[in-house]
DNA sequence: CTGTTGGTTAAGCATATGCCTAAGTATCAT
DNA sequence: ATGATACTTAGGCATATGCTTAACCAACAG
């Protein structure tokens, strides 16, 4: 729970871009290893990997290396964190508007009552 | 709705970093003049308005000028795309997570029958 | 008209990012 | 033992990012 702020710093990150949000699109479907995550891409294993770490550090994927082979699955744990800062915000504003709302009424009422 | 690839891309980057996040907090409890927004921030005005143009270029927040003062808003929908992302994400997981306890209950079933 | 406020543009610089190729290690198959 | 597979590490390069200062422009206040 510390250092929330480096947390969300490393979440948004790693899912601004599209080869590792790919990867996060297939490993929600499965654990799958590195190889398979890095053939749809249009770039070397060693990039891939690089995005993988990217993924890894901020939490949202772990893997396990077996034999010779590292398995990756994702952390549903870390999207939480992101969807908790997205409902924070959301909800003052939308608390903003009923107060505007609601203002908007009484003075409707105030003109209705004293017209 | 074309392109939703690029314009995640800049949502995810746009909220990766905390000074813009700074001003998407401060955003959504009302609209603010650029001055204000840069005010709390640990940096120049000119630095604080390219982060802006970032947030205004991913479509989080738009902005008016009157007279010298710009006036900004966040702009509640670009936030949707993000939610939307995410859900898609979790409801995948989620019902392959199903399958999978449906599966386990179905082995228990078969051993405790045959057993 | 003059100064101040609020914002904008431009140029430059230091560091970070994203990729590459080449080479290395460890496991598994034959 | 030999070769193939699945990473992994290292080094390097080209571009992008995140700031800075300096200068500029427009609007309003006196």
């Amino acid at each position: 729970m510390l250092n929330q702020q480096i947390d969300l710093d490393l979440l948004f990150h790693a899912l601004a871009d599209p080869a590792r949000r790919a990867m996060v699109e297939r490993l929600s479907r499965g654990p799958a290893p590195v190889t398979e995550l890095a053939r749809p891409l249009p770039m070397s294993l060693p990039a891939a990997m690089q995005h993988l770490d990217v993924l890894e550090t901020a939490g949202l994927v772990r893997s396990e290396k077996i034999g010779r082979v590292r398995t990756c699955a994702i952390e549903p744990r870390a999207f939480g964190q992101i969807e908790q800062w997205l409902a924070a915000r959301r909800s003052e504003w939308e608390k903003r508007l009923d107060r505007l709302d609601e203002y908007l009424r009484t003075l409707e009422n105030e003109r209705d009552g004293h017209g």
